[in-house]
RNA sequence: GCGCCGUUGGUGAAGUGGUUAACACGCUAGUUUGUGGCACUAGUAUGCAUGAGUUCGAUCCUCAUACGACGCC
């Protein structure tokens, strides 16, 4: 079946919708954080863990399940949900990121993006209708359209030409479509002209995707210009649909976009972060292998539920992190995925309560006491 | 007791008669946003065993002392 987005309830004060999402594997809660598995696996995590953390959907990866093990691979093992034992909802990306972390300008052409297998030195072509092809045989449940993420900084002229590019592609992706249980997002790319922003909803309603993705953020162009960007985004796009912004993950800036009008975020940062040794808290952002900790043998912190928190000290996971334990990066990763599940629980809460522009404050107000 | 060699940071060590003593590890911090996972950046010896001498200038040359390794009695 097709996801269905239930809006329940816009907070009073702010954009910030409250709802659900009905997939194929259960029924979610709006807003939510979904944990990053870009080769079929949350790094560290067993699907067990993740579930103990409150995941809902989870992100993998179009571009390296393509190269590795190929989608066939996954195809013949009955779909990526049974391939890694995952029976929630996944969410595929296209590789429109890898566009924009692995490609060169001038691999990029009206017909897809040139890569090189980074495995074997293959010179691989990867177009929209590819894209698509790979992710109706991953069988994910939410597929995204084949874009050009652009860096930043840019000129407004390169940007006409690629949100037109991306449209285009979208509209390619679409017609070729075809898996019945899958859902397909389109995604709003413009950077920070509100403009082409609004241009490309528009032109990306028209085609009435199941979804939609903001895309072209968190790549260094500051958190006023994200914030203006996903404004300029949301403005414009349906209130029935779903919203999906892409690569944010920073706790202070799920809370602005929630409050500008997002239901969904993925970020690779507390997997990535765990693994080098640092952990999130409601009191900011620490580095486990800092002197403080070697002897501190409370919890990362008190009030939180993780698996983590309930049975290791801080002393133990800095000791295992020195040791390049993956054990300390997989309890770190816990700790770090259930810190922005919590986060996203405590902002359901405070739109229910009209209130999120309180916690706003006083979240930040903890989050960067030390700086 | 005699002979010979050696002594450089928390560790392993390179090196030179002349501005800031290489490198590695460790240590102390920092960075990380639709993941080319376990990376990157910065800082970390006012001093080359101790004392004296030669020299414009010594970690480097000379002598003595201490400590250590090896050989001989």
């Amino acid at each position: 079946m097709k996801i269905k987005y239930n809006l329940i309830k816009e907070e009073k004060n702010t954009k910030a919708r409250l709802g659900t999402i009905e997939t194929n594997y259960g029924t979610y809660e709006t807003p939510m954080f979904m944990p990053v598995g870009t080769q079929a696996t949350v790094k560290t995590m067993s699907p067990e863990e993740l579930k103990m953390c409150g995941s809902g959907i989870i992100l993998a990866n179009t571009y390296h399940l393509w190269l590795r093990p190929g989608e066939d691979v996954v195809d013949h093992a009955g779909g990526l949900h049974k391939f890694m034992n995952w029976d929630g909802p996944i969410l595929t990306d296209s590789g429109g990121f890898q566009v924009f972390s692995l490609a060169k300008p001038k691999d990029i052409c009206e017909e897809g993006v040139y890569f090189k297998n980074i495995y074997n030195g293959d010179k691989l072509l990867l177009t929209p209708e590819k894209s698509i092809e790979i992710q109706n045989k991953l069988d994910s449940d939410i597929a995204m359209s084949f874009d050009e993420c652009i860096g930043f900084p840019h000129t407004r002229k390169y940007v006409e030409d690629s949100v037109e590019r991306t449209l285009r592609w979208a509209k390619r992706g679409k017609d070729h479509f075809n898996n019945p249980r899958q859902s397909l997002f389109g995604i709003v790319q413009g950077a920070e002209y509100e403009d082409l922003r609004k241009h490309c909803v528009e032109e990306l309603v028209k085609m009435d995707f199941d979804g939609y993705s903001i895309g072209g953020t968190a790549v260094g162009e500051g958190k006023d210009l994200q914030y203006l960007q996903v404004e300029y985004s949301c403005k414009y796009l349906p209130k029935d649909k779903v919203r999906y912004l892409m690569g944010v993950g920073d706790p202070i800036d799920i809370i602005e976009n929630v409050i500008r009008g997002v239901d969904i975020f993925d970020c690779v940062s507390p997997t990535r972060l765990a693994r080098h040794g640092h952990f999130m808290t409601m009191n900011g952002k620490y580095n486990i292998k800092n002197a403080c900790f070697k002897e501190d043998f409370s919890p990362i912190e008190e009030e939180c539920d993780c698996y983590a928190c309930r049975n290791y000290s801080k002393a133990y996971i800095h000791h295992l992190i020195r040791a390049e334990e993956t054990f300390g990066q997989r309890l770190l990763s816990i700790h770090n995925i259930r810190f922005l599940i919590r986060l996203t629980e405590d902002l359901r809460e405070a739109i229910k309560n009209d209130n999120i522009l309180e916690y706003r404050d006083n979240f930040v107000k903890n989050y960067y006491h030390k700086k």
